[in-house]
DNA sequence: TTTTGTTTGATAGCATTACTATCGATGTTC
DNA sequence: GAACATCGATAGTAATGCTATCAAACAAAA
């Protein structure tokens, strides 16, 4: 059974589908490599088109500027964590199960997807930690937002609110915790590795496991259900994944 | 008495000061006006020296890039917040009221500064809500980082930090705390005014107050001393100030 | 197998951006 | 009034962010 994943939210982020062609996916492909080794700003369609062995008009076929391919990956990212969140919680039954499996995804984004071999997601996170917050910080925000462009960060942060008020229904805010991990779980591996005053965290190996522990630590203080603080389910944090996306 | 307060952590943020000439203080004036009307990615010096009658290349006298105008703000205002966190959390003794009193400049850091009259806090700070994290997610992070233009920042956060630790010794994130309570501080009212589904305020005349209350809440289930939980000290949270910046 | 249409690469071009350099005019200082 | 710094003005350059055109390559349709 392969589960159809939305990659395409709206037809707005791209001007034809990428992932239809060979040209599409090694697009995708290279900007991601791109993007991680020289940052948005020195990033241009031209310098991928040369990376390609391409023509930059080519490019301009996809996407028609590197902000809307920018939020087309970031949309990607967001649609690709949906989808581990979705698989992590169905598989656990007590909220704070799905709390840990959930923030378990959250903080370990960078699984791969066997079902699709152009995308490097290690890279993709990498990206999405340095450039994430530019696909939103722009004056166009309301414009892209009312063409449904950022449904996926959306929806994504409300699932993870829905676990929250599972746990404690009178919690007042679970979509400011939602979004407020989510930024945690990309703040904190990046202060790490470039301003490491600004984190209590250390950027060893096992970062994502401390990032985890205190992600958790950050909902069983906040949500606090009174009974079962510690529900002491470890398997499945990060389920292998095999359907198609 | 005029306490003095630093705004230059290093020479790096500019060629040359802009507080000691007639266009310097115009050229910080105006730019913020610009960089709140048009956002970073149209911004040019071009433009800026339209609105100022001047010229481009004078501009460049003072800034080399925009980016360094950006780094200069945005240093401008973390001083100014460090400033009026300390000024607040002064006034108070026990370290719940201390909480109080950071977390009431955290939220409201656009109260005016008298002894500058060139700089609009109110347009500064929706700058920063807009620009800020821009400023260090950039591939020149590092090198800007060992100049030690990103001081403000970690000062501001460690201070915080600080108090989170006088409450409880033991607490084990309190810089990341502190960071995220920052980052929250900026994000929330950002998402209530163009992605209102990732937050639970509304972006109402009292999102302020809302804030300052979520933002204690936070630090109470956080740092969670177990004595004192409701301090109530409801004065000075954000002083008005006279001293010269 | 021709025809038609689609995709691509190649080239050109254009307005804007991000600067740098030069050069007088206008002060200001001593 | 000589020396100096500041500023505005103009010019220029390399890169950016696109748009347009055209022909080769290929696939689908007739």
């Amino acid at each position: 059974m392969a589960i159809e994943v939305r990659i395409l939210p709206s037809e707005e982020l791209s001007l034809r589908d990428p992932q239809q062609t060979d040209l599409g996916k090694r697009i995708i492909c290279q900007s991601i490599e791109l993007l991680d080794e020289i940052g948005l700003e020195a990033f241009t369609f031209r310098k991928l088109a040369e990376r390609l062995g391409s023509a930059e008009a080519s490019i301009y076929r996809y996407f028609s500027s590197k902000h809307q391919l920018l939020l087309y990956l970031v949309n990607w990212y967001w649609d690709w964590v949906h989808y581990l969140v979705n698989q992590a919680v169905a598989q656990e039954h007590s909220p704070y199960a799905k709390v840990r499996a959930a923030i378990g995804a959250l903080t370990k984004p960078f699984v791969s997807n066997p079902a699709v071999d152009y995308i490097d997601e290690h890279l993709l996170h990498r990206v999405v930690i340095n450039e994430g917050s530019k696909a939103y910080h722009t004056k166009s925000v309301d414009k892209e937002n009312s063409k449904g462009l950022f449904l996926g960060y959306k929806t994504l942060s409300e699932d993870i609110a829905d676990i929250f008020l599972e746990i404690n229904p009178d919690f007042p805010y679970p979509r400011t915790l939602a979004t407020s991990l989510f930024e945690m779980a990309h703040n904190n591996p990046y202060f790490a590795e470039h301003l490491p005053r600004l984190t209590d965290l250390k950027a060893d190996d096992n970062l994502s496991e401390k990032m985890e522990a205190m992600l958790f630590f950050w909902v069983e203080r906040l949500v606090g259900a009174e009974k079962e603080v510690a529900a002491p389910s470890e398997n499945a944090v990060t389920p292998k994944v095999s359907t198609s996306l």
